[in-house]
DNA sequence: TTAATAAAATTAACAATGTTAAATATTTTA
DNA sequence: TAAAATATTTAACATTGTTAATTTTATTAA
């Protein structure tokens, strides 16, 4: 990267991590044009400078919160046992994630996908995204006879659309009502498909 | 009801129509308080004479397109046999109806419900609408024996979130890609936790 | 080093949308 | 039919996204 290339670069991570702020504090609907631009320090028309339109901003954030959200479950299921119950403790911790930041999950989910331009590639990263994160521990599973290669496909699949449709209607539609009655379900989904 | 009461009833109706017309044509995003009273005959500003605001207005559609939905299946499964292969045909039309129309689905389950007021009546209404839709035939199967009222929970529960969270990738995200896919996966769903 | 040029940033302005207030038109009632 | 109540519309304002014109800052050539 040339010099200007860094100070460019440089620049476009003030308005990345203003946004990224925004979206971890107030959700989408905090994200406009002049309130990251602000927090950024520059004036709202500096914004275009740097990026195509507001969407491109905010889509641009996806790709950090998947490291952040990688991270946050890879300390959390260290100590884990590799097989079943690592792939149990990644999911609730992927959940965990999403409940505490739910603006993050309206990000990933919820958000239209606009710009013609980005748009597939972005929505690929989003759906197999839980898919990568327990990549490693079926693998294992596999090795070990614990699941043939069709168990886990069918697995990673049922368990992605189970815990997205469990998400999306307990943190967007509040059901169901308790945050125990939502454990629940997480709790039955899990064992039902992962018994020990 | 009053002469004036059904007056007034019939104008709120002009633009919840206007609204559901707008919503299965072009989706949310053609949803504006112009557009609405536009096609309803009136000024913009009339519309706030008979609803709180435009979400308002947007979420009492809901409960018109459930009864449409509602006839919908009912007219595509009418003559199969009761029992298992009833309530797969009962899903495959839930879902081929917002596949057909995809602004419905959004409004379902994608919209802000932001209005504190007659907020979780309608999260509720959403969330148990597959329940009711296939209630009957489950009935049918706790009384013939094919599943315990355990099993019936389950599955209710399962399918429901299989399948929004499958509509919910596939209609927002484009995953799969193809609807040759996704029918494939609607299919597996069905079978497996139906199997004949 | 400084004047000319290029680049970056800002302010002004416009369009779209939601909403409210003031003005106008219509209907009802005495 | 005139006064009062009701309904509707136009005008106006706030918010947000975006672009154009202007100003400021940085770079470069003499």
């Amino acid at each position: 990267m040339s010099r200007k290339e860094i100070q460019e670069q440089r620049i476009r991570n003030y308005f990345i991590d203003a946004t990224r702020e925004i979206l971890k504090s107030e959700g989408l609907k905090g994200v406009n044009v002049r309130a990251v631009s602000e927090r950024a320090g520059y004036s709202y028309a500096t914004l275009y400078n740097y990026f195509k339109d507001i969407k491109d901003l905010v889509f641009i954030c996806v790709r950090g919160f998947q490291e952040e959200c990688e991270q946050y479950i890879e300390s959390q299921t260290a100590a884990c046992v590799p097989g079943k119950s690592k792939i149990k403790a990644i999911y609730r911790a992927y959940i965990s994630y999403f409940v505490q930041y739910p603006g993050i999950f309206e990000l990933f989910f919820l958000e239209q996908m606009n710009s013609i331009g980005g748009k597939q590639p972005t929505s690929e990263l989003i759906y197999s995204f839980p898919d990568r994160l327990s990549e490693k521990e079926f693998m294992y599973c596999e090795e070990n006879l614990i699941f043939t290669r069709a168990e886990t496909e069918i697995l990673k699949s049922d368990l992605k659309l189970a815990i997205t449709g469990l998400l999306l209607f307990y943190l967007h539609r509040q059901q169901p009502t308790s945050f125990a009655a939502f454990n629940e379900a997480v709790g039955s989904i899990l064992d039902r498909h992962l018994p020990d």
